[in-house]
DNA sequence: ACTTTCAGTGTACAACTGTACGCTAGTTTA
DNA sequence: TAAACTAGCGTACAGTTGTACACTGAAAGT
């Protein structure tokens, strides 16, 4: 009942993402990669792929769902910087860039799904961004006596502005990447003040 | 002089202009497109192909210039709408997802491209969002008294909530198009109100 | 009228794609 | 211990890809 074989399977399929993840670059996107070349790349004869996965759509989905965790992750740090004391969106924002630092592959796979040609991939990073979007809304939400509407639409375009940043972050280079953040934190700041000062007086449902 | 020849030959460079954009959609990404297809669908044989593009590269930024007409031709829509009275965010939102429902393809086209694989697409679609943008910023700092760096910034925010609705905009349908309209106009209007608060305190260069 | 140019064609080829099929060897189960 | 299972392999095949090359016929240049 060890599950020798079961072990041996589960490390190969890891094989399989990581090699996927590798060959993932700023010239290399997920829907550029052949099942062969994923195959190759793990160490693999082609056919063995499909033991693992039926599809590259797949191993896709696989891949974007590691990254939703991998952004979630990247929540829980802010978080715990922002307990330390500290403005929040300064550090909010400053997380972010780091983790798209470290990160630029698995964040482009992300802005690549997420107005990709499989619906199935444009739903899954749609849920994954919720998520996130979701967590922020809670937050501002009981930090800052917001309506659960205000405070909705105010997490939804500090989110949008974000990745957005992030985005732009991933094609410069260090010293402008700072000019961005500061630009990024004063739009935030213009959403956070918005949001607070229309507090309790929107029509939310007329055009 | 009359040019049959080049007037032949330019007629020709449309079909396949016209074959490329005609095959775009939901599924199929410019990058998904085979010099093949687009030859043949404007009836072409595939090795008649260069004598108009060394590349599908080179069709691909003609496309994304094409696109930056269009979008630029939204903007003299809008303004023209906008003189005619009424909220210049309303009109602008309105405006925007109109484009979207009839020019989807063109609108996919820069979202993916944006991100895409190719650093010269990728800084096509920057120039275009650009363009698109500085204009924005002219109308914003004469019609609300910036300052020229927090209307930039208004403008920019202002533009990638637009573009972020856009993009969610293309895969729902018509009654909840509606609701994601408004729920945009409100947050442009937090970005201009937070900003026309915060005009002239701001510290631009310090992290 | 003679030559040159060139948009478009058809053939050909090597590279690569996904995947069907049958096999092997080690693990698991009975 | 015998039987069943299965992860991984190798071969094979049909389809698609970009593009090199030699060609034609009509337009343009002289």
């Amino acid at each position: 009942m060890s599950g020798i074989r079961a072990q041996q399977k589960e490390k190969t399929r890891r094989q399989l993402i990581d090699a996927a993840l590798g060959q993932l670059s700023a010239e290399r996107s997920f829907s550029s990669l052949s099942l062969r070349e994923v195959a190759k790349e793990a160490g693999l004869a082609p056919t063995s792929f499909y033991r693992h996965f039926t599809d590259m759509d797949e191993l896709g989905l696989t891949l974007v769902d590691e990254a939703g965790l991998t952004l979630r992750q990247l929540m829980r740090q802010a978080r715990q910087r922002i307990e330390n004391g500290g403005s929040v969106i300064k550090i909010s924002v400053l997380t972010f860039m780091e983790f798209i630092e470290s990160n630029g592959n698995i964040f482009r796979l992300l802005l690549r799904e997420r107005s990709g040609t499989s619906s199935a991939f444009r739903a899954a990073v749609s849920r994954e961004i919720r998520y996130f979007t979701l967590e922020l809304c809670d937050y501002l939400q009981q930090a800052n006596a917001l309506e659960a509407d205000v405070a909705f639409l105010q997490a939804n375009a500090a989110v949008t502005i974000v990745f957005s940043a992030g985005a732009d972050a991933l094609d410069i280079d260090k010293k402008e990447r700072e000019q961005l953040a500061i630009a990024t934190i004063h739009q935030l700041r213009f959403i956070a003040r918005g949001a607070a000062a229309l507090n309790g007086r929107l029509e939310l449902t007329k055009l």
